[in-house]
DNA sequence: AATGAATGAGCTTTCATTCAT
DNA sequence: CATGAATGAAAGCTCATTCAT
């Protein structure tokens, strides 16, 4: 197995499902951009559904080592916020196809995409909603229904590929930098204890 | 020309659209969930995507009628705040097959959808923003970019399909109004004035 | 029956077929054209290809009746030869229509089109054979395969055409009279009877 | 590529579109009789329409190239007259199937197929033209508009195909020689200088 | 392992024809 | 007689996937 190769594939295609969308993408053009014949790309992959749901699944693992770690971690639930929206700014950086293809969310241009993609969220929003009921057991945060709070969270996580596709101007880096603040301020607003 | 006729065509295309995807639906099914032969469906659209189109088209016009009157209105923003997340709880009830393909982002499944969705979203969020400027002025909201304000309060509104998706058992309408209070206060403590 | 009609929809259709040729001409433009519904086609034509068919069919008739009429004058051949080679000017100038639908062959687009094409010449090509033969009987003419004959003088016919398409600058009239001219020329120098 | 199967669709195209017409073919009889796929079709032409047009454009450029060289040839022009028409005899030979879409006039069912084929024959009548004018310098052939003369010698042409489909018999070869040398007689006979 | 020619299912769209009004 | 909305067969073309080399 030539794992540079498979990488190549992969990035390729998350570039342009991220461009053109899932549907609009051939799987030539994939194995172009990668510089592969188009029958290589079977080598390393079932089908072009494999892909995207390959790469779906490689980001789900990284996210949830990431907020599992923020979780055991005995920090405030303020800053484990403030990190997981942070992450997702950096995850941006690294991977910005990925991101891309996220927020396209181009699991549902398959044909049992919703299922996928709904198993995917729950298990995001499982780890979300546990951070805020271990909040609100720690008194920090304010009381109601985690699994709510957990879907504004990831929902609003979608203001920053929204700011860039609507407003965007070039200097993604500082917008995204902006709004992540914002989001973290909607957040903690949202979520802390009243103050009395 | 018979609007029933169209409009039973209009729905049945939402109606699968929304739970299949716009790919994965064929003018066949819509046409025999309409009722009519497939070339009927041309005789009311001038192609497959145009019944998207159209659709998104008419959401437009009705959400940004009612924000517009929302602004010309004299209320306090808070008000209008969660009379805007009110609106998307009742039109999901009045149309659930437009709001499921809405918060699919089907329209990114045409070819130049990208840009129409841009488009389509820059008008509402255009709106969203003047109204939080609005706010900014009268010092009822804090000030800060409201065009980051608003992309993040029209990104939050997913949260409610999420919810759904991911955690429905039936009970939609409790659940929905339950979101919808969520949201309207994390909203609203993430826009007004800081308390001294 | 509304002769009237019944003649709108013949002419609309024979323009059209014309100039765009018959199968990217639909009954739609003919009857738009014609200036009555699409139904009502149907109810003078039992079918597209039966308007075309009833043309030709017109067409040979009145040709050969023309020819009968030539024949049985004890005119000439040479003479005979000449009025037919005019009779095609003048109806080029009567039936522009019909005319431009003859030499784009465009009873071939109907499928089972070169049968009747070849029945069609047929009649028309054994009736200029006759002449010939009597021509040659009489004298007049070389003698030779009267059939041969008769198909280089229909086939020439096309120059006129021919002609206006490649090089018809406007003024077809004085074109067509021209080259009228070098074909009787050219027919009568290929049939007469060697000088000695 | 491969170039025999290219070649086994290009003659399957031409057979069936000369016998039924070019929108009487289906790209599924042609991919058939060729024994490849339909989509095979699509790998050595862009377009069914394609596949007519590159026929053209191939006779196109075989039968310019002979009669160019025949201008170039010191040759008398009632010499190379006659070798032009004898080349259509043996091109009939050589690729049947093509000539029996040429004289189908197949070009015109395409939707600029008019444009294309005036611009088609201008280049042969502009040649035929060129030999005519060159004939009546040297004084060896009268002096007539070359363009009307062109187009009543290669509008003759098609008294052979007219001919075997109307009187055709099976025995072809023999019928085609003997019209050719009509077709030279009568050309001849229409373009030289009066005798005295 | 790598290739890319070959496949054919499946799609959208058109349009001649019908028929209820 | 006239209409035009409705029909559905039919066709061109695409592209994910396979497989012989």
């Amino acid at each position: 197995m030539d794992d540079d190769k498979r990488n190549r594939i992969h990035q390729a295609a998350l570039s342009i499902f991220g461009q053109r969308g899932f549907h609009e993408t051939t799987v030539e053009e994939i194995a172009r951009q990668a510089g592969v014949a188009k029958g290589t790309v079977y080598l390393y992959f079932t089908s072009k559904a494999d892909i995207l749901i390959d790469a779906f699944r490689r980001y789900l693992d990284e996210i949830l080592d990431f907020v599992d770690g923020l979780i055991n971690s005995d920090a405030p639930a303020s800053e484990i916020l403030a990190a997981f929206v942070e992450r997702q700014r950096t995850l941006r950086q690294e991977e910005p196809n990925l991101v891309r293809v996220l927020s396209r969310r181009s699991l549902q241009a398959l044909r049992d995409g919703d299922e996928k993609m709904a198993e995917f969220n729950r298990y995001l929003l499982d780890r979300i909603a546990r951070l805020l009921q271990l909040g609100a057991d720690t008194g920090e945060l304010r009381p109601f229904d985690p699994r709510i709070g957990a879907c504004i969270i990831l929902a609003m996580q979608d203001a920053i590929p929204l700011f860039l596709k609507t407003y965007g101007n070039g200097d993604d880096e500082a917008a995204t930098t902006q709004i992540t603040q914002e989001l973290s301020r909607f957040m903690w607003a949202g979520v802390r204890k009243e103050p009395a």
